[in-house]
DNA sequence: TTTCTTGCAAACTTTTTGCACAGTC
DNA sequence: GACTGTGCAAAAAGTTTGCAAGAAA
């Protein structure tokens, strides 16, 4: 995995036709390096302390551009909490059903299990999302 | 997987301290028999038939209680599709991305290769969601 | 110059809540 | 009779949209 650079997000930008602003660059990086599934205000939050101007729409608009492209996924769990899942390599989001943290799961062998799973369905598989529901360390206690 | 009975359903709610009451055990009727993963509207609109006076709240606020007792899961997919999934026996939900038609996909095998999956996650693990992206065979046309 | 994007405000959709009345146990 | 549930209307929250001004190509 390694860290994105502008270059690459402004290729990206433009090999589907759209525009390279500074504004969407910023939202992309910040979404695309993130590990902790961010929600449309913290991001909006986070662009803020540079892009003082920038607006939730724009922020809205961005992630429904980089869903649309397949760069993230959007997981929408209840009413109130979607959250944005950069579509890195296969993983599963270990998910706190009380404090609705997110941790992601990667493994060697999750990739040769979950191929013997697909294997059994027939017809090309777009993209999947795994989630897995698990107390966290802190709600444990 | 057999038909579930009224006198069932009305265990079911006492054990959890909730009463009985015709417009519950109408919606959990339709919602645990159901195979197509129903919306509040669709739940709303079929009730109705039987029960003219009941509202949308009402729905909600069963589906709520029935996603508390555990027997059924919020499947959040954008902001204007939310479905009901009766949990039943361990499925993948293989979604349209086009028509955002939902089946099931059940396999003897798959019970098998999800336990190699979730060993080699530590702790209790509490339920999943297991969605695949895939046209269905109207939208690949 | 042309076309796309931004950012504001308003609109929209779905879901939730408060409360008086009614029903269940 | 005590307590919980219903159903209405209103509120809430998140997301989307229309549009004029601005920026990118």
């Amino acid at each position: 995995m390694h860290k994105i650079t502008d270059d690459e997000i402004i290729t990206l930008l433009k090999e589907n036709r759209f525009k390279a602003t500074p504004q969407r660059l910023a939202i992309c990086r910040f979404v695309l390096e993130s590990h902790d599934h961010p929600s449309a205000e913290q991001i909006y939050t986070t662009i803020r302390k540079d892009y003082p101007t920038i607006s939730l729409a724009t922020v809205y608009k961005t992630l429904g551009l980089l869903d649309t492209i397949g760069l993230i996924s959007e997981l929408r769990f209840n009413a109130t909490h979607t959250r944005y899942d950069p579509k890195m390599s296969l993983h599963i989001n270990i998910i706190c059903p009380k404090c609705l943290n997110i941790d992601d799961f990667e493994s060697n062998s999750l990739n040769k299990t979950w191929q013997a799973i697909i294997s059994d369905i027939e017809g090309e598989i777009l993209g999947q999302r795994i989630d897995v529901y698990k107390l966290c360390k802190n709600c444990k206690k």
